[in-house]
DNA sequence: TCCGTATTGAACT
DNA sequence: AGTTCAATACGGA
């Protein structure tokens, strides 16, 4: 059986973020394209680019999918408002239900960086610790890299050991100013 | 199996 | 204060 998306933009003061949407909860959000010059925005990538709203063979499960559309709607203004109040510089309070799709390492890995607070940050040596792999310091850092849902899963909140920087999927500049918007300084 | 990685800490200039 | 380097776990091809 096909997995099918919903795909739905979120217009912000920073651009058109994307939002995809699985039957289990919010599974992508994409950063706005960045310049005129990139056809793809900073984030996209594996998973097919199938984001069908209706389902193929309907008739009986016609009312069931609109269930799920209302439902999808109301993750999406969860989704929303989450983002904006992020980018606006306070903490969101709810959050949609999230279907990331990964192995489990890299489950644990956005678990962990769930847990830290907003307006907080560790290392990636810290999160190796938290998941009970104190040296898979790299692999954290590929699995932030892999997060399919920047900023509200808050892989911009890991720094390097330092407290340098570190990379970031979104560009450097967004990294920089998402922590600014915290009041992290660096 | 081989390669790259959003690391790290030590040992060097 | 910057550079090099090896150790390292994981994921993709």
């Amino acid at each position: 059986m096909k997995i099918h998306f919903v795909e739905l933009p979120i217009s912000t003061c920073d651009g058109q973020f994307t939002a995809r949407y699985s039957e289990k909860g919010l599974a992508e959000l994409n950063f706005p394209p960045v310049g005129r010059a990139s056809p793809r925005a900073a984030n996209s990538r594996r998973r097919g680019n199938e984001s069908e709203i209706s389902s193929a063979n309907g008739l009986v499960k016609d009312s069931s999918r609109r269930l799920l559309q209302n439902t999808i709607r109301a993750w999406h203004r969860a989704t929303e408002t989450a983002l904006k109040n992020i980018l606006a510089g306070r903490k969101p309070k709810n959050l949609p239900p999230l279907d990331l799709a990964g192995t489990e390492f890299q489950k644990s890995v956005w678990r962990a960086l769930r847990k830290i607070s907003f307006g907080k940050t560790k290392s990636y040596g810290e999160i190796a610790e938290l998941i009970g792999k104190p040296k898979a310091v790299r692999a954290v850092g590929g699995a932030c890299g892999a997060n399919p849902v920047p900023v509200l899963v808050p892989c911009h909140r890991v720094l390097a050991a330092n407290k340098k920087l570190g990379g970031f999927s979104g560009g450097l500049d967004w990294k920089r100013s998402l922590l600014a918007r915290e009041g992290i300084k660096i």
